[in-house]
Order: C-alpha cells, then sequence, then structure tokens
DNA sequence: GCCAAATTCGAACGGTCGTAAGACTTCCCC
DNA sequence: GGGGAAGTCTTACGACCGTTCGAATTTGGC
C-alpha cells in the first residue's frame, strides 16, 4: 500500500494535512455509522474498512465513542456555519429583519443541499440525523445543552411574525425540524413504496421547495 | 414472590391469560427499551428489571430479537386500530369523504393521546418511535413493505384534496409524519430549553391543536 | 546517515453479550 | 396422589466487543 493514495488526497479536509490514517478512518467511520447505526459498527469494521490497524482509532481519537464525537461536532459546525452564512445574509439583504421564508430557507437549505443525490455531504448528513438520536450521552447532552444556533433562528421567527405568542413559535420551529429530521433513506424507501415511485428525493432542489411552502404554510395558520 | 402480584393483574392484557413472567418482560422490555434504546439494553437488564429469571427471555419469546418485534407488532396494531376506528368514523359522518383535518386527526390523535403525562401508552409511543428507527432489519424491512395503513389516509387525503397532485399529497404527508415523529422526550426537553420554558408538551390537546393548524396548513398552501 | 519522536502493527486481555443445556420445581389433569 | 407437561433456575459456552501494550516500523530534523 502506498502511503498516500489518490483517494485519501481528494478525502483529504481543506485546511491542515493530518494524517492519511485519521481521515481514513474517519471518513469510513461516518460512513458505516451514517448507514447501518453506531451500536451496529465495532471497530473493527471501520478499520478494515478503512484498510489500517485495529488500533488506529484509540491511537488518533482515544476511543470509540470520542471518534463519534469528533465526526458529529465538525459536521454539525460546518452545517451550522452554513446556516449562520445563509442568515446572516438575509439579514443584509433585509435590514435585519428578513421575512418569515428566507429564515426557514437558511435553516433548511443547507442540510437539502447536502442530500443531493451527487453531494459530497450526502453521507455525512444521515450521519448528523442519526447520531442526534442514536448518539452517546455526550451528543445527547450537547444538543440539549447548546441551543445557541438554533436560538439564532427562533429570534429571527419571532422578529418576522411578532404578532405570533412565543409559545407558537417555539413550536412551529419544532415541528419544522421535525420534518427535516425525517429525511433519512429508510424514510424516503417507505414514501417511494407508498406512492409507487411518485416521489423522487433526487430532485433536491424541488423538495425543498415543497418544504418552504409547508414550513411557512404551518407558521401562517 | 407471590406468583401473582397485583401489578401484574393490572397490567395484564384484556383478552388472554398469559404467563405473569412474559407479561412482565414484555413491560420491562418495552420501558427500558424506550429509555435507553434496544442496543443499549441487555436480557440481564430486561430480566433483572422484571425480577424474573435471565432465561425468560428466550423462553417466552424465542430470541431478544423476537421480543422487540412481539412489542412492536403489538403497539403499531394497537395505534393503527385506533387510527383507523377515527378515520372510519370520520368517513362515516361525511359520507365517506371527511373534510382534511379530520383526516388529519384520525392520523395524529391516537399518538398524541398516548403522549399524555398519565396515559397507560406513554412509554409505549416513545418505544414505538425508537423502534421505527433504532429497530432490527425485520422491522424496518416490515415499515418499508407494509405501507397498507398508510395507504389508507394517503387515499383519503387524495379524496379531501382533489385539486392536488398525489405527488404534493405525498410528500405532505411525509412531512405530517416527521413532525409526528419528532415527538420525542429529548426533543421536548431540547425545546424547553430553547424556548426557556414557554412549552409545555404535558398539554397533549393543545399539542394535538397546533399540529393540526401547522399540518392542515401546510397541505393547504 | 543517525537518532528520537511519531505512527503502525500484531496480539491479547478483560468484559459483556445472546443463547442454550440440563437439572429442578410447580402446576394441572386424570 | 401420581405423572407429565409447563415453567423456572443455575450455569456456562462461544462469540464479539473496546481497549491496551510492547515491539516493529516509519518519519522528520540535524
Amino acid at each position: 500500500m502506498s502511503p498516500t493514495t489518490d483517494a485519501a488526497s481528494t478525502e483529504v479536509e481543506a485546511a491542515e494535512t493530518e494524517a492519511a490514517t485519521k481521515n481514513l478512518v474517519f471518513v469510513a467511520a461516518e460512513r458505516l455509522f451514517a448507514l447501518h447505526g453506531f451500536q451496529n459498527v465495532s471497530v473493527r469494521d471501520i478499520t478494515a474498512a478503512a484498510g489500517v490497524n485495529l488500533a488506529s482509532v484509540n491511537y488518533h481519537f482515544g476511543s470509540k465513542d470520542a471518534l463519534l464525537f469528533d465526526i458529529f461536532k465538525r459536521r454539525t459546525a460546518e452545517l451550522n456555519r452554513e446556516r449562520a452564512k445563509m442568515l446572516h445574509e438575509a439579514n443584509d439583504r433585509h435590514d435585519g429583519n428578513p421575512p418569515l421564508r428566507e429564515v426557514l430557507a437558511a435553516l433548511l437549505t443547507p442540510p437539502l443541499r447536502w442530500l443531493a443525490p451527487d453531494h459530497e455531504r450526502r453521507i455525512s448528513l444521515q450521519f448528523v440525523i442519526r447520531a442526534r438520536s442514536e448518539g452517546t450521552d455526550e451528543i445527547r447532552n450537547v444538543l440539549k445543552t447548546d441551543v445557541s444556533h438554533l436560538r439564532r433562528f427562533s429570534d429571527a421567527l419571532l422578529r418576522a411574525r411578532p404578532d405570533l405568542s412565543p409559545e407558537d413559535v417555539y413550536w412551529r420551529l419544532h415541528f419544522t425540524l421535525g420534518m427535516l429530521h425525517n429525511n433519512r433513506f429508510a424514510e424516503f424507501d417507505r414514501l417511494n413504496v407508498l406512492s409507487e415511485g411518485q416521489t423522487s428525493e433526487a430532485d433536491v432542489v424541488g423538495l425543498l421547495e415543497r418544504m418552504l411552502d409547508f414550513a411557512e404554510a404551518g407558521f401562517n395558520a
């Protein structure tokens, strides 16, 4: 095996030139976790898929739990960075008071973009969705404790619809996030069977429009 | 230990007088699975919580997987029976063409009722939601294959809104189910932190109204 | 080209898991 | 009240798990 394969050099993260092995483990683990769930994937599965030694996970990440947390932190940070950027741009366009639909678009567009069939982060989104509900206690604690990112959106929604009670806004944000987190492969498959092939999640632009239409109308109820 | 405790006689299922041990295992397993997830609960945890022998799970259910599947089958059957009854009654009231909101109510009311703090099936609903995404391959296969119950609702929705394209109806049903499946304890906790205590899931009647308002408006978008 | 640090490797340890075998006890019907 | 079925109990097997250790190897600075 050559120390730096072509696959690794294309997969490498932009900023830092970390050890190739660490990235191989990271990518393989993310994929396997996303496809089969955290508990159903062993360290041996990961290292075998990555083509590295069994001890690599503990050497580079400390433990299997820490590896999961590492992936989760990086991907959620990426996702929230894209969301914050879109929300910031919407604020700039509307003197700090963007309309409802643009706030919702800033929340939903990044993950929906990741969902595109040829998108580099397609599997990452599935990972994040799974880790949210199947993750370790540490992840669950972060989700419950750190709501700072979400608060930016709830604030924007409160400003966009000052006529609504805060209670209504929080619940409707909750509903919207529920719609989003339901975008798992298995759910798409189920929907596809039900609709007998009339629904295609490949058209993520169309799906985003549908979600925005639904959520916006829900907020305006 | 007396062979038939008071707790067991109140927990016993209506129709059949099954072995007390089997019911103890069933109830304990459902609770632990709902609270901690299937993979995080061992057969030893279950039998210890139920106060029965370790071998009881395999003797009465065959295997741990079969136990999970058994609970899942019974609870989803109960849930779908209640839903079908409500849909049937709505059909009777409106000559087979109930309005949109009543169809959605038939879909959402049973699980929301189960969510009430003092409801006997509160933990069962959490179990079902978890089993949907964390279950075994067998459960996942049933979910994907058997959409007959869901089809009754998609048909009713198509009839209630014949102006909408089937594609729209299927997607909006998908969104509505996403809202519903997001009703996990952890998500309520998160929302409660975000809203600083302004949201209370204890008021399930109010929550049902909120969900119906949101979903109905989404369908009418 | 050498040495120390970083990394990789093979191997194994301690633990937990689901499951099964076999002895034992309880229950029920004749 | 005797006998067979149903249920319970103890015990342990075999498999897989995450993690660790010490040796071997590679890497990078001088």
